[in-house]
DNA sequence: GTGATATTGGAATGAATATTCCAAATAAAA
DNA sequence: TTTTATTTGGAATATTCATTCCAATATCAC
């Protein structure tokens, strides 16, 4: 506890700029001090040591290691080594597993998230931005050998119905993603692509639940080909 | 290994017929000989004391335990409590959590294949058939309080990619109920409920993808109503 | 009832788990 | 260089894990 906070009182008071493999080797560490900056408590006169790793770049590696193995199936053991980091440094820095969990999801969803928007924004025919979406995520997923999955899909089979907190979170995603369909699918009625009168949340709906699925049965099949066919078929009931 | 085959001269000598909770109170248990049944080896001469649970009804357990929360989230003390067996009991019976895990999960293969088969083989008209399974899958996701999902996708999620093994027996299944699919569609095909032409293989991999979703889905959503419409939107694709 | 033997409950074991702790090393400023 | 606060490596801790063991119990054949 006492460890935890006892920098707090200097949060946010520089910008960071740190580069480096964070494997426990130097980095380089620029620190732009805020002038005007007063210290609001401690009456210090020198700046301790840096942390000696990067990390956004420990958090990414934390994440492809949840992703991959699920929340039981790694232990902090597990992460010290692939990380890079210490013991101690992990527990100062990210909390602990579980809050080291909760910020590697969060950090998933973030970067998942705006490339999903990105990729979809891409074109302005609805019906071809949907299309070039899953075949992206059909093609991405046979091609990832270590057939990861979706983090958010693989959470929810493992936290799901076991832990409330995780539930909500999930149904949050899940609204999140079934409201950006339905968006585009009002886009698309608008621009003529798709008849009125279809219903459209049941359609939105539809799509993440395909995509879910999809996500499950790419995990265990790595034929570029069949997923992209089924995408094909997926997508028919767009005509 | 010597106490877990000591029985293992007397497998099917008996026609075992028990009834009972199994919570280690007395159950009643009927044995009708086998009356020219031989020992092969041994040259005992009584019986010795008979198991105080009902095997059957104690793997119905394990496999609802390990179905809702999955195989590293449950534990043996879990176990234990849950099915009301000694540890002992459990170890001599099944062999260990490895091999309880597999027992349990077969059962729910074996059990569930004759449901949906069963389901299935309702109807005369393929698309109704299909309706039928999908809809009655829906319901009942949202109707378990526990919200299971399903054994075999959960697997899929926790084990693959990280184990070579359980990634063949998943790949064994998806294609077992794609080729059951595909039958039923043929039929749909020569039955004049879908124009010839279409490709059915893709058919049939695509109803195994949404199926995959909807059980997902239907972990963290339980609105009847809401699951029932996707499974229209997902099944105009016959159309 | 008696003898033989498998089951049972619970303790014992040893490995793995998450987390905490501390001395030594280190970076930044004076 | 000295001072200071932090990071770091690795040991220490306490819990939980899967599994084994054994004495006591209970059942079946006689």
């Amino acid at each position: 506890m006492e460890r935890t906070f006892r920098n707090s009182n200097f949060e946010g008071a520089y910008f960071k700029c740190e580069v480096g493999s964070g494997k426990s080797e130097k980095v380089s560490d620029f620190r732009l001090p805020i002038s005007d900056f007063r210290l609001p408590i401690s009456d210090f006169q020198t700046m301790p040591r840096t942390k000696q790793f990067n990390e956004e770049e420990v958090l990414r590696k934390a994440m492809e290691l949840f992703w991959k193995q699920g929340y039981h199936a790694t232990s902090i053991q597990n992460l010290v080594d692939q990380l890079g980091i210490n013991r101690a440094s992990l527990y100062d820095t990210f909390g602990g597993k579980d809050a080291l969990f909760e910020k590697a999801f969060e950090k998933y969803v973030r970067d998942y998230s705006a490339q999903v928007i990105a990729q979809l924004s891409r074109h302005e025919s609805v019906r071809r931005a949907l299309e070039a979406f899953f075949l992206s995520e059909a093609r991405a997923a046979a091609r990832d050998k270590d057939h990861k999955g979706c983090f958010v899909v693989n959470t929810t089979t493992e936290f799901v119905p076991n832990s409330e907190e995780w539930a909500q979170r999930i149904t949050r995603q899940r609204k999140a993603m079934e409201h950006l369909f339905l968006q585009y699918l009002q886009r698309a009625v608008e621009q003529g692509e798709i008849p009125p009168g279809k219903d459209l949340p049941a359609l939105a709906a539809y799509l993440f639940t395909f995509y879910n699925g999809l996500k499950v049965v790419s995990k265990a099949n790595d034929s570029e080909e069949e997923l992209c066919r089924v995408v094909q078929v997926a997508l028919s009931v767009l005509d």
